[in-house]
DNA sequence: CGTAATCCCTGTAGTTGCTACAGACACAAG
DNA sequence: CTTGTGTCTGTAGCAACTACAGGGATTACG
């Protein structure tokens, strides 16, 4: 099966990390949209629905859930909303991105206190749980 | 109901935001130890355990699962561990949580341009995909 | 002092977000 | 032309919660 122009599920799910099943899933919740097929009723998938997948995995990583990774997405599918909109949720997304980076640093640091700790032989007393939790 | 020396369970779950039954859930799988109880059986909850809490929702937010959080808080559980085991697994969660900052910042960076871009009248096209899964 | 309201207990059922499996059709290779 | 691989569909299973039902304890009110 030769297409020049898309990718078939399974090269799509191997080229984003993405479970093959997982692709079909967010095509049937509407996070994908129906992609058009092929002769033979293959799914045929465009660079930009690609992108879009990459989107929703990272999405998906970092902790955002589905109906989060919707209104996000909801941002660039233009035309639906009022500029307003756009606007105040992009804010609401943006301060809960950033509360998520600062719980990420403070685990960040902890961690690396703890590998530098643990160089030496003993397991050391870690104060993970006080350190990231505190501040 | 007053307790001197801790919380019931209501009153930690409104304290960290946690929905009540999950931290019910959070004892039955064994992330909470069971803690002790009052002389009429209800849970009394000491402060390393809010604490132990507040962790597992955080870890929750920034996108680990269950496993990677059990694995987190075996950092803390010392005395089951060799220090190489600490140290590897720290080092991996390490990893992870860097590369998660950096999916953060991307789309941090996005959605402040998207804001700034947003704050004139019309709907913009919004490159949320395209820069975010770019790089 | 009774009883209604409220909070806790337990077990179990439902929801979300995937993930895997079963049975049937498509197609390339030997 | 059949054997193997890849796709299709629908449905079942699993992880991580979340809610509900039925029953006992405490507190508040008349």
């Amino acid at each position: 099966m030769v297409l020049q122009t898309g990718l078939m599920r399974a090269q799509l799910a191997k080229l984003t990390g993405c479970n093959l099943e997982t692709i079909r899933y967010y095509e049937t919740v509407g996070l994908l949209p129906p992609p058009p097929r092929a002769a033979n009723g293959y799914r045929v998938y465009s660079p930009d629905l690609t992108q879009r997948l990459r989107f929703i995995l990272r999405a998906r990583d970092i902790g955002f859930s589905m109906e989060e990774t919707r209104s996000l997405l909801a941002l660039t599918d233009s035309g639906t909303q009022t500029c307003a909109e756009v606007k105040d949720k992009t804010e609401v997304h943006l301060k809960d991105v950033r509360a998520k980076i600062a719980d990420l640093r403070r685990m960040e640091r902890i961690l690396a206190n703890a590998a530098a700790k643990c160089s030496g032989g003993e397991v050391p007393e870690c104060p993970v749980l006080e350190a990231l939790t505190a501040g």
